[in-house]
RNA sequence: GGGGAGAUACCGAAGCGGUCAAACGGGGCAGACUGUAAAUCUGUUGGCUCAGCCUUCGGAGGUUCGAAUCCUCCUCUCCCCA
């Protein structure tokens, strides 16, 4: 048995406990639960804390749990929103359940072992229940005066409040903490993990099983802090949106960009998190990036992890190469080199657009070619100008005003690569 | 139902008869610097066949040589009173 506290406590996971959880998982193999809303068919890098704590927990010898928040997750969590989330059917809900299964099991061992993983749907339980069992069973251990004590609660029924709060959302926590009972009894979980925002909700659980099956019983809690950016903006969003672990959604060249990207102060803080590393190696890295930072070994090493366990080492590879070609030392030469297979699975995740060789041979202007057939511009004026700031490349190298595409611009007779500024992209095929 | 305030480009917000494609701030994009970072500085941010032209200031009309700016009606938002 891996003294799993420990583990989470140097890793920087750990925000809350409550009092005795170190003990129990130090005294016997314990299941301990992690809820994820199906909002959507997959996993977005936010989820990842909390799959990460199951990781550790499996590892540590425990039993982790995925509860997929079926039941929850056509109510919504009031915590930390100004608006009321809006009802998902239950169609959309089992198709989520099923995208986070095939991606959790990248994660989790559901498969040997006596604490093999185990993944449960909270709707499976809640749906038999009839609104009167509920109230009556449920609802009758806690006080409405225990329940609106809760900052998640309190929050949304204040006087600045501009949209009140529906007797569903306050039902939230209750839904919640009737999972860890249902647990509690049914698969002897004692444990549930979570974001710092659920707190409340879990400790609503952990009193519901006291209150109901008696004082001496007892269920614990585990929050990780909420993962914030150094610069204060909110993690795992770009200006494209968030980053999924499903490919289709968002690719493995972005994934690992993601990741590549990460600020140093982040970068030391995230591998912790997210990779397992060991102590000694982060250690390692840190003290290597602290001696030459330009180096980047952290977010490197993170990014590759991560790619690795998400996508694949194939993907991880392509990710690679495709980064130092692009942002390396590459220039119009070695691009020229490259054969059509290279090319191609260099700039697999970029944006590709196709245009007629008559079209290209007949002579095509510049702007037209930049804004209307690459889609590197929303408009003519914008290709325009950005040539005229000197932010636009063709195969690598700037262009001025007046350039003109010929047979010679062309990458193995029939691409054009697109350079707007550093960092985007776009590919052209004359066909 | 009565009274008041307002609707301006991605957002916030100036402008109140011509010099307004519209100040300023934020955000976005780009350039320099760099480590594909942060900070900083600079440029840019309606469209086009770009020293010019065209379409924009909630909508529809009107006054005027000329309107985002004045008038009329309409739509919507906010506040106060009942």
């Amino acid at each position: 048995m891996g003294n799993f506290v420990e583990e989470l406590r140097w890793r920087g996971m750990i925000h809350d406990i409550t009092p005795g959880a170190e003990e129990q998982l130090l005294k016997e193999m314990t299941s301990g639960y992690v809820g994820i809303d199906p909002t959507a068919d997959s996993l977005h890098i936010g989820h990842l804390v909390g799959v990460m704590m199951l990781v550790h927990l499996q590892l540590a010898g425990h039993r982790p749990i995925a509860l997929v928040g079926g039941a929850t997750g056509m109510i919504g969590d009031p915590s930390g929103k100004s608006q009321e989330r809006s009802l998902l059917s239950e169609e959309i809900l089992r198709k989520n359940e099923n995208g986070l299964k095939n991606q959790l099991s990248k994660f989790l061992n559901f498969e040997s072992g006596d604490n093999k993983a185990l993944l449960v749907n909270n709707y499976d339980w809640m749906k038999p229940i009839s609104f009167l069992d509920f109230i009556r069973d449920i609802g009758k251990h806690l006080t409405v005066n225990y329940m609106m004590a809760k900052d998640s609660v309190k929050k949304r029924i204040s006087a600045d409040s501009k949209s009140g709060m529906s007797y569903t959302e306050f039902s939230y926590q209750l839904v919640q903490g009737y999972d860890f009972l249902h647990l509690y009894q049914n698969e002897s979980c004692k444990l549930q993990m979570g974001g710092s925002d659920q707190w409340g909700n879990i400790i609503t659980g952990t009193e519901l099983i006291r209150r109901k099956l008696g004082f001496e019983q007892n269920a614990y809690a585990i929050t990780c802090p909420l993962i914030a950016k150094a610069d204060g903006t909110k993690f795992g969003k770009t200006e494209s949106g968030s980053i999924w672990l499903d490919p289709e959604k968002t690719t493995p060249y972005e994934f690992y960009q993601f990741w590549l990207n990460v600020s140093d102060e982040d970068a030391e803080k995230y591998i912790k998190i997210f990779t397992l590393l060991s102590r000694e190696e982060i250690e390692q890295l840190i003290s290597g990036h602290k001696n030459e930072p330009h180096l980047r070994l952290l977010q490197r090493e993170l990014a590759k992890d991560i790619t690795c366990r998400v996508h694949s080492e194939r993907d991880y590879n392509i990710a690679n190469e495709a980064s130092e070609i692009l942002f390396g030392k590459g220039t119009t030469d070695t691009l020229k080199k490259m054969d059509e297979k290279t090319l191609l699975s260099v700039f697999k995740d970029v944006p590709q657009t196709e245009v007629s060789r008559e079209e290209f041979d007949a002579g095509i202007g510049i702007l037209d070619f930049l804004s209307a057939k690459a889609s590197a511009f929303k408009s003519n004026s914008e290709a325009r100008r950005m040539v005229k700031d000197n932010a636009v490349s063709i195969n690598k190298t700037k262009i001025k005003e007046g350039f003109e595409l010929t047979p010679d611009s062309l990458l193995n007779n029939k691409y054009v690569l697109v350079q707007k500024g550093k960092k985007n992209y776009f590919l052209v095929k004359i066909i």
